[in-house]
DNA sequence: TTGTAGGCGTTATCAC
DNA sequence: GTGATAACGCCTACAA
């Protein structure tokens, strides 16, 4: 592997000018930077990234933090970090947590060994405390999920003013008997949409009944068990928000078992637009947020903060309603 | 941040010594080796990696190529991939190609730069050419895909034998009317299994129609579409296998569509057991691939390579099959 | 505009 | 068993 200094004994010049031509910097005339060139050319010269790394004190790495990654909420959004971060120079890690503690140090023991420069967090379940502790040593953004009191960055979409909108949107269908299925309410975004059901409710003069709002976890087999139980109501609902498409599939499964029709006899909507969103029969009305862009913000976000700079506003993106089959009229 | 020369000074001895403490190696005494560790834990000493990688010439990265990560199919092999990785110090950059040949070689440029020290490649499309020319100057194995001419190591499964035992199995339930959903057949999986089906055949002289045969892409709107083919034939085949689950899966729900029954009218078979495959009604059968540990031993065989380990065999895993309700009786 | 030389933080060789 | 010290390959004052 030729190093920089072969490349100048090439070139016949020194090393100083052969890493000016590299990285653009500094006076040059054009004579030396085309007989570099040539010579990088020549001998296939590529710059060793361990010496350069330990040179700057900066390893181009950035820490994508996220529970897994065959969550279909995920995809877009690492792909928009990866493209924004490419751009830059930066390659990412994944870094599934599976929201256990443990891995989640072991990942923030890269930044301690500098293998890492920064992180960007998807990861909703990390302790509040843990978190500022990092943040005040090293680079960090807050990407979807965040927390308010923390003063680190976010980027996010307004959840409650979404939840608002799909209530709004069963309201004008003509329903008025609307269930909805919440996830753990550690989560904020659990906690923000549960504000903008209710809101609306109270908003349109309609009845609240806590019987119909269920916290559960977020998969299949609890919407099932969760729509069971709201066929098992003495007043059932004719609508159900689910905080999730993958509950509102869950749902829909539910209802074609137990021939119960969608949307006429209840209407469902969920959260996400997820790939199997558009699958299912009939296929989900949905909230979707532009999780491409998410990513890409969320690493700007970042890179702003690795380039020294203060004072990063937060970031909230638009969320569309996608009306699907399951909330014809 | 305290650098080994902090500890040395802290512990009064020399960096060689804290060096030796760390990396234990070398003769030390215990008074010395305790002295360095307290000064390490006094200092929260933490050995910068880049200077280490630089040193030692290595990132101790390891590059995982895939098509996407968002395909279920890869799941659990990354996360076996990591495991192994991890337990060795490795870290995991995932790269997907989105089978692009320019994203692949901006990947392959992260070898040159040192920045990886090596390559498992599950992506089944890169330019054979390529990957010989990569294999000469570095470390990489082939995962699941692979390509017997190249002489690079692999771990794969018995792709023939597996649509073997699926085309037996149709036949154990009385079906001899197979047809059969292929992708595209330059992906060794599907010339290997379609060998699978022919062979099955065969042997069980059962009648080969080539109409029956179908190549399309791997999603959810062509096997749809097949399926309707299918239903257009003066004679309709009682059978599918499907390559993937994801077509098995598309194959159903048109059956469901269409009104046709599954399995009494036809019996479905699919490949991967992926996570959707027990989600669907009547759930897929199938054929399990140890994901896991395809992964497991693909990292494993990487790093034996990356120890200049030369002579390694190449590794064929054993499936399962997995009989569900679209093939009862 | 160009070159010399010191240093980034390790590891590893070689004396002692 | 221990300590000096020379690399690893690059960047960047500083001087010329």
């Amino acid at each position: 592997m030729p190093t920089i200094e072969d490349v100048a004994k090439e070139a016949k010049v020194s090393v100083a000018t052969v890493s000016r031509t590299i990285n653009n910097n500094g006076s040059l005339s054009d004579k030396s930077r085309i007989s570099v060139e040539n010579a990088i050319k020549k001998l296939n010269y590529v710059p060793n990234m361990l010496a350069r790394n330990l040179r700057r004190s900066e390893s181009r790495v950035i820490l994508a933090l996220l529970p897994n990654i065959s969550n279909p909420f995920y995809a877009s959004i690492i792909q928009g970090i990866e493209d924004t971060a490419i751009k830059d120079g930066y390659n990412i890690i994944l870094c599934q947590t599976h929201s256990s503690l443990e891995r989640e140090k072991s990942y923030f023991n890269l930044l301690k060994q500098k293998l890492a420069d920064g992180i960007i967090n998807m990861d909703p379940i990390i302790d509040n405390s843990f978190l500022l502790d990092i943040s005040e040593k090293y680079p960090i953004v807050q990407c979807c999920e965040y927390s308010d009191e923390l003063n680190i960055p976010y980027v996010a979409i307004d959840n409650k003013g979404a939840a608002y909108r799909a209530i709004e949107h069963l309201i004008s269908i003509g329903r008025k008997s609307i269930a909805f299925i919440n996830t753990d309410e550690r989560f904020m975004y659990a906690r923000q949409r549960k504000e903008g059901y209710l809101q609306a409710l109270s908003d349109n003069r309609i009845e609240f009944r806590s019987e119909w709002v269920v916290n559960t976890n977020d998969d299949f087999e609890c919407a099932q068990r969760t729509f069971k139980y709201f066929l098992s109501l003495n007043k059932k609902p004719n609508a159900i928000f689910a905080v999730s498409d993958i509950l509102a599939i869950g749902v829909i499964k539910a209802a074609a078992e137990a021939s119960i029709s969608v949307p006429e006899d209840i209407a469902v909507i969920g959260f996400d637009n997820i790939p199997d969103s558009k699958m299912c029969t009939p296929a989900v009305t949905t909230i979707s947020q532009p999780m491409y862009n998410i990513g890409c913000e969320a690493c700007k976000m970042l890179i702003r903060k690795l380039m020294q700079d203060e004072n990063i506003p937060n970031k909230v993106l638009e969320v569309e309603l996608i009306i699907r089959g399951s909330t014809l009229k």
